[in-house]
DNA sequence: CAGAGAATATTTGTATACAAACAAAAAATT
DNA sequence: AATTTTTTGTTTGTATACAAATATTCTCTG
């Protein structure tokens, strides 16, 4: 008795995927988010800070799911676009407090309404009803408990 | 009559969790995959030439969903670790044919192995169905036909 | 067949992504 | 209180990602 053998199909592999429909969705944010120079992440920390208000650099990382260095460059280049303004934390000396400028609570409330379509454009190919699956499952995937927020 | 403000909340938005999922597929292949030099892009252009045989370059960037200049960095580190053959081709001098050398052939039948758990490790937090489910739909929003492959 | 247009590969520049190493400061432990 | 450990932010190095510009070659059209 042969055991059939297993075949290995990239387009049915999670990680292809996965990248395939990250493309989709940055060609979409770029297209639509009205403001060319803006990148999913920087509006990503952007949205973050409009939530919280004062957050540390690095724990702004972990709220957007970025390592410090990569936060360290997004911070960088929204501190040069003047959105967000940086200060030492007093109590904390290594700490950076974030916040946005005002430069950036314009910039954010303007192009967050942009912003609501992107999701719903991204996962256009899918019915209503699909989405919400797969928005779910995609969640649990990353094993984001949905109701948190 | 006030219409409700519709909330942005980011770990519902497609490009977040995406974003995500793909960090955590990246993790789990990285670990997994019993070579930590090769990357998913590196594997997943040694795939392709697996079953194709010989492929031009930006054939097999569109394949893999790479953009030229993409491939170009991955075909360069491909061939330093000698994975890969290039050569031109005679009937279209533009080309760059790629093909794996012996080196490839051994090196990804035997990480092929390996691969076939990712899929499923990297969905882990989902039962069966959930993940073909999941699947299913992520092939359908990069619109990629299932049964084509 | 000549010229326009398209395809292939390369290069440059910007922006993630993350490992690893580092300095400074705070927190935990003894 | 002194030592160790952890946390925060920075820097360096490698690898995607992709736009834009370029040179070469091919294809298509008149």
């Amino acid at each position: 008795m042969e055991k059939f053998q297993q075949q290995y199909i990239l387009e049915r592999q999670a990680g292809h995927l996965l990248r395939r429909a990250r493309q989709r969705h940055s060609t979409i944010f770029q297209e639509n988010i009205g403001d060319p120079q803006l990148t999913p992440l920087q509006f990503a920390a952007l949205v973050k800070l409009r939530d919280l208000g004062k957050v540390s650099q690095n724990h702004l990382g972990r709220l957007t799911a970025m390592d410090a260095a990569t936060m360290q460059g997004v911070i960088q280049r929204l501190g040069v676009r003047g959105l967000i303004a940086r200060r030492p934390d007093p109590k904390d000396r290594r700490r950076l407090i974030i916040s946005l400028s005002n430069e950036g609570k314009k910039t954010i409330s303007k192009l967050v309404e942009f912003a609501k379509d992107i999701t719903n454009e991204t996962l256009a190919p899918l019915s209503l009803s699909e989405k919400n699956t797969f928005l779910l499952l995609l969640a649990k995937v990353v094993e984001l408990d949905t109701s948190e927020n």
